[in-house]
DNA sequence: CCTGAAATTTTGTGATATCTTTTTTTCATC
DNA sequence: GATGAAAAAAAGATATCACAAAATTTCAGG
């Protein structure tokens, strides 16, 4: 992990001590071939919002994100603008920039459409499922259980992104998973503090129930076991954590 | 309108003759107070995204549109890069960029995440509906109702969508707002190839239905009419003009 | 030790320059 | 006239520059 550089991010200011950070990795991704620096710019930040490594209220400039990642304020300006479009890191009238702070009513409309868009997309993939792809997502589900075993928080965040979208993206008509993907990176930053290996694990619990259901294609079933795996994964623990961080 | 310096805007060959455009007007939106010059060129290309002022398969460049602008190409790049995050143009891995084309399935899909997300964010927004909202909902109906007497389809969108985007932001936790309009940017450019007068007469109609269901504050008449609404708009006239141009 | 105004630094914004890639045109050859 | 390679033009990508606005620090006065 190269944390070498990642001093300047920060603004030194914060308006809750509470999110003051002196120093925090931004995960590295892997600069796929023919990527341009702006499009890994943005894959690097948008991964970063998106497993939580950046916390709720953190203030971020352009320039502290360039030093960063050792790039000009040029396509950084445009990795972040795009982030923004997608509700991931907010601009402020003052032409601040920040990650966004959850809120109680937040939330729960943030669930409410992960499972609004999630069953939806379940459902519209359910037609294009093979075995090939079935056991695909078991050997997924197994390489989970180990990230828990190894409380790999990171690793398994990823994988079950991975998990959900491998599934949503048979469906070749795909106008969805932007949508879905939009929804994670307003929950990312929140679900980290949320997030406990008995969670993780629910999580996969439910995997393996959508797993089951998948293989007896039944549409109903797997909405279920899909809805409570959004559920329990997040409602409990973050209504918790807003109740008691107000 | 300012269409004197929109020459630049496209590339000269294009895959589809048809899709060949000589000249065409960026519609105009007044450049609101304290707002950056990356800000407006957003605000106007979603703008002519949204009212279909650009045909799908409509090639672009940032310089073209730089200088249709009056701007230098680094605001316009930002612009263009959330729009592209937002599905609402397409940039193609060889660098170029487009507005993207329409297939049946992807039709299909589009309509019904309409109607997914603007159900459940007319149901979200009910709770919060006042008589004074009614209101103001009636006089913009009945303008749109001037509208279409005055065959002005650009106000007629405008006005159709403010409609809409007026109820959903009713509900205060409003995360639904950006994923419907993404979807209307989706549906925007082919749209205008659909819209006919007869169209929009049902689509007021059904906003005359909607409005009856809000007085009664009736959810499943809402939903109905709003699905009525979303179908009848589209759904008839886009599903033949696919047919026919296969 | 606190207060607040001025000076300094930092930052966002937009234009421009440079480099590289892609596209378009030119033109010789068949 | 068609074909294709080379030359020319155009366009994308990124770094840098200049400027204005905002934030931070400094420091005098209480």
């Amino acid at each position: 992990m190269s944390q070498a550089s990642s001093r300047a991010i920060l603004r030194r200011d914060l308006p809750h001590p509470k999110a003051q950070m002196t120093d925090f990795p931004l995960p590295e991704i892997p600069p796929a071939e023919g990527m341009t620096t702006q499009e890994h710019a943005y894959a690097r930040l948008r991964n970063a919002v998106m497993v939580g490594a950046l916390k709720p209220g953190t203030a971020l400039t352009f320039r502290g994100l360039a030093q960063a990642l050792g790039l000009s304020p040029t396509p950084i300006r445009e990795a972040v603008r795009r982030l923004s479009t997608e509700k991931a890191i907010e601009v402020l009238g003052n032409r601040r920039l920040r990650v966004p702070q959850m809120t109680p009513g937040r939330f729960e409309e943030l669930v409410e459409l992960r499972v609004l868009l999630e069953t939806h997309a379940a459902g519209r993939a359910l037609p294009y499922l093979s075995e090939v792809v079935i056991d695909r997502l078991t050997a997924l589900d197994n390489r989970m259980d180990a990230a828990i075993a190894a409380h790999d928080l990171d690793a398994l965040t990823r994988m079950n992104q991975e998990f959900h979208k491998t599934l949503y993206a048979l469906n070749p008509d795909q106008a969805t998973i932007p949508l879905i993907e939009s929804i994670w990176l307003q929950l990312g930053p929140f679900q980290r503090q949320v997030i406990e290996d008995i969670a993780a694990i629910t999580m996969v619990d439910h995997h393996k129930e959508m797993l089951a259901a998948m293989r007896a294609r039944d549409a109903a079933a797997l909405r279920v076991a899909l809805e409570r795996d959004i559920h329990d994964g997040s409602i409990r623990a973050g209504r918790a954590m807003l109740a008691t961080a107000r």
